[in-house]
DNA sequence: CTTGACCTTGTAGCGACTATAGGGTTTGCA
DNA sequence: TGCAAACCCTATAGTCGCTACAAGGTCAAG
């Protein structure tokens, strides 16, 4: 199986499997006598392993761990339990200050009923009082890598 | 007020701060003989506004938006309506796609009570047979920006 | 023998920072 | 006056997880 065909079973695109090699995720496949990436079941294992990991919102990093694991099964298991602790704890965070924030801006959008002209608009006018008011409000809005920002938040 | 200051009054890096300069979105201070930037009421005005509006999840590309809005009072407030709404919906997308992975990831960590090595791990195992199960579907756990991947979503 | 679809490597770009190197300035204290 | 610490400057490269491009090689069909 060449590389594109790999893509089209496993819906990632071939730049994204020559770059999951590139970073040790995915095992070097041989290669035809012209080079070509050859691979066969597997891989396409391997691979689908990495997307389903993805899916769940696993880095790389954590993925590369999990596929160590897998490895060599002798290891001890606290440390996978701790790798989807981690990762559940994160999307938590995650969706409870992504909640904060939807509740934010939908207050926000009622502050504006169809004026006409920016000068009326009260969305921006809420904007610059909440600006004014808080100069270091946190309210992490994100957990960490999806969107870090500036202002809210020490990286843990 | 030098650099240092505003970014201690803001809770900004000073860094961050020298780059939003570079991206056009604070406007340039007046400089001291030796180069220094000297800040004043305004900019820090202008500074917690970025802030703020990064803290609500917007974009620099945005914020630049929104400041040109501020600037130009006589134009119509659609945009501004547009732009929000635009941002509720992209939240509340990310806000729903992390709660079904939420729950898919503490679903996993059912999988595992305490057993002792990897080969008896539940969760490796359910994410084996799982990514064999199912070898593309899509569960677009993110909204498109902050978490993009590979295998689930077209960008919009 | 050419066309087009595939494959290869290498490199640069995205967003929003963050970090480093290599220097200049200012302030306070002995 | 000398010096160290704390600040400031620019420029450049790194982060993550891709994505896109350039410039070329290979292969099967017509």
């Amino acid at each position: 199986m060449l590389i594109g065909e790999l893509a089209r079973q496993t819906g990632c695109e071939v730049e994204t499997i020559r770059y999951y090699e590139r970073e040790g995720l995915l095992s070097a496949p041989l290669r035809s006598a012209s080079g070509y990436r050859r691979y066969n079941a597997e891989q396409l294992g391997e691979l689908n392993f990495i997307l389903h990991c993805r899916s769940l919102g696993m880095s790389l990093a954590d993925i590369r761990q999990l596929a160590a694991f897998k490895a060599d099964s002798s290891l001890a298991c606290d440390d996978i339990n701790q790798l989807i602790d981690r990762q559940v704890s994160k999307v938590h965070q995650q969706v409870e200050s992504l909640r904060l924030l939807e509740q934010q801006l939908l207050a926000l959008r009622d502050r504006c009923h169809d004026h006409h002209t920016v000068a009326e608009c009260g969305i921006l006018q809420t904007l610059v009082e909440a600006s004014e008011g808080e100069p270091c409000v946190c309210h992490t809005p994100f957990g960490q890598d999806p969107h870090p920002h500036p202002h809210s938040m020490e990286k843990q």
